[in-house]
DNA sequence: CTGAAAGCGCTTACAG
DNA sequence: CTGAAAGCGCTTACAG
């Protein structure tokens, strides 16, 4: 049989009441009382139950986290930021899934309005979920981590600076000849308007021809190069927005005949764990994964726990890494 | 305010109880009077707490999930299978990680002893995890995957018989001049004896000198490649336990001026991602990671929601990838 | 410093 | 077919 809280008290000779003071740790107990309590507590190994606390408090103790997926990369190192933080703090960790669509949306909707979680951490969430109505109506904490222009307080990486990064490293390396294949979605915008900037600050410029948009695989990585090559173009460089990209890029630049980095030097973005295993290694952008999760975590647990009002945008740097394809 | 089963009740000049008989789909409501509660439901916008549910029924309507880390390749795949059944079965998923050594274990016993989810699945669990008291003494039904001999049901892939799969490709492509790397722990053995059967059966062996044990890293395969070359071992095929180890072999034969596949072929293990990434592209063994999440899941949720004893081991099907590495 | 009682929001015998 | 009451296991005013 379980041990609850009236066993406890019955053991200890007191109250409910005077349990529950010492397992919260209020002052206004016996000290004498206080050590008999913990002492019936400790044998029995008695833990109050998470249910009940949460139904008599209000509050859950739980953060519901929203995730596009989990096969993709990248999302398992933000996570496991949250985690650290969370369980730190005591927390747990509700999770969900974005992945089947309409019905993933309508579970979810049904969870905020369940008061199933305290605080919400959204990861790269689609509109639908930003505009949804339960969330807005509810009072819930929410921290959003890489949402564009979200009305949630959010936290995320400095992609544009991160590409600017790119662009002036090609540059200082003396190549002119810039190409850039780049992928749909405003992520990628951004990353392109990061490379562009420092482009046209140095006089130089991308020509339409010299920007090419494909899918985000490495199918149309090589597809986008083969094109580039079929064009005529001339290019002694490429920034592809992403490394799955630029792994494709590479393959695409081998069947064409052209050598890493002797005539062409690549770039990638997020410096995803393949990075480092392509041929040649790729120069590419690191995202600080693990510090966003850390950071929206945090953020929301400050607000839970504390009274930390959230509010505005956190932007953690990126950091250029250097490897053989554009050394 | 939120709305509450009262409110409800109240709005439709009915008992909570038969308020509660509608939410539960209960017979024995009239129809209209079911149509009238119904309306208000909808008009209220009302969802019970699964809180107070969970309270009053003995369940929390929550999994949880032990992972030993969200970073390590191949658990966000798992935990994506383990994800799409439990979100369809309307149960929540609580995570857990144990990547914090003795402090996630004590927080992971609490959740335990706290009742904080009424079903636990546990991802390649340390023994320190299976061998708990907390676990074993609750009567909460456990499901593991990939636990090497636990006491718990499991659910692993056939790692042996796609390690045997490799050997016979070896030897289907003439090449008996075998070495093996391997890693520590007890995956790496169960790979290493399935590989050794295949090649004892065909009268030929495996001796002490070609096989390497190493760390599970790119660095680990490089090295142990080196030292097998300075052993001076004549060997025209390479079996890594592993595919990240597998990318360090292919980097240590190019720095030896081996050239894969001709002078030697090369096979990893687990399909990663980087798989088909690395120069050339790996020939390694397919895990059904996704398949091994969604048969825990549905494992344990049939003991949960029906009546499914658990018990046993399911062992999935592992599948030769062949690429170029050992074509 | 301590306890009786009400309450958190549900469900479930029980009685009708 | 329906409702009053007790109960799930806690916490929190309130009174002493």
């Amino acid at each position: 049989m379980r041990v609850t809280i009236a066993e406890v008290a019955r053991r200890a000779r007191v109250s409910k009441t005077t349990v529950s003071r010492v397992l919260n740790n209020k002052s206004d107990v016996d000290a004498a009382t206080a050590v008999r309590v913990r002492e019936v507590i400790a044998a029995t190994g008695y833990i109050p139950s998470a249910g009940a606390v949460g139904l008599a408090k209000g509050r859950t103790r739980l953060v519901g986290v929203l995730v596009p997926g989990l096969s993709p990369a990248g999302v398992g190192e933000v996570l496991q930021g949250v985690a650290d933080v969370v369980e730190e703090s005591d927390h747990g960790l509700l999770l969900s899934t974005a992945a089947r669509g309409a019905d993933s949306l309508a579970r979810f909707t049904h969870q905020v309005r369940a008061h199933a979680f305290d605080g919400l951490l959204l990861l790269d969430p689609p509109p639908a979920v930003t505009d949804n109505d339960a969330l807005r109506d509810s009072d819930l904490p929410v921290v959003v981590v890489d949402g564009a222009r979200s009305v949630f307080p959010s936290v995320t990486g400095d992609d544009a600076a991160g590409a600017a990064a790119v662009a002036r490293h090609f540059l200082a390396r003396g190549r002119r000849r810039v190409a850039v294949v780049t992928g749909p979605g405003e992520d990628a915008a951004a990353r392109l308007a990061g490379f562009r900037s420092v482009l046209e600050e140095a006089g130089s410029s991308l020509t339409g021809d010299a920007v090419t948009e494909t899918v985000s695989t490495a199918g149309g990585g090589r597809s986008a190069v083969r094109q580039l090559v079929a064009s005529g173009l001339a290019f002694d460089a490429v920034f592809a927005c992403d490394d799955v990209v630029a792994a494709g890029v590479l393959t695409g630049l081998r069947e064409a005949g052209r050598t890493v980095p002797e005539d062409v030097v690549v770039a990638g973005f997020g410096d995803l764990p393949l990075a480092v295993f392509t041929q040649p290694p790729l120069t590419t952008v690191r995202r600080p994964l693990r510090a966003l999760g850390e950071t929206a975590a945090r953020r929301l647990l400050g607000k839970l726990t504390g009274d930390t009002p959230l509010d505005g945008m956190t932007v953690l740097p990126t950091e250029l890494v250097v490897r053989e394809s554009a050394p």
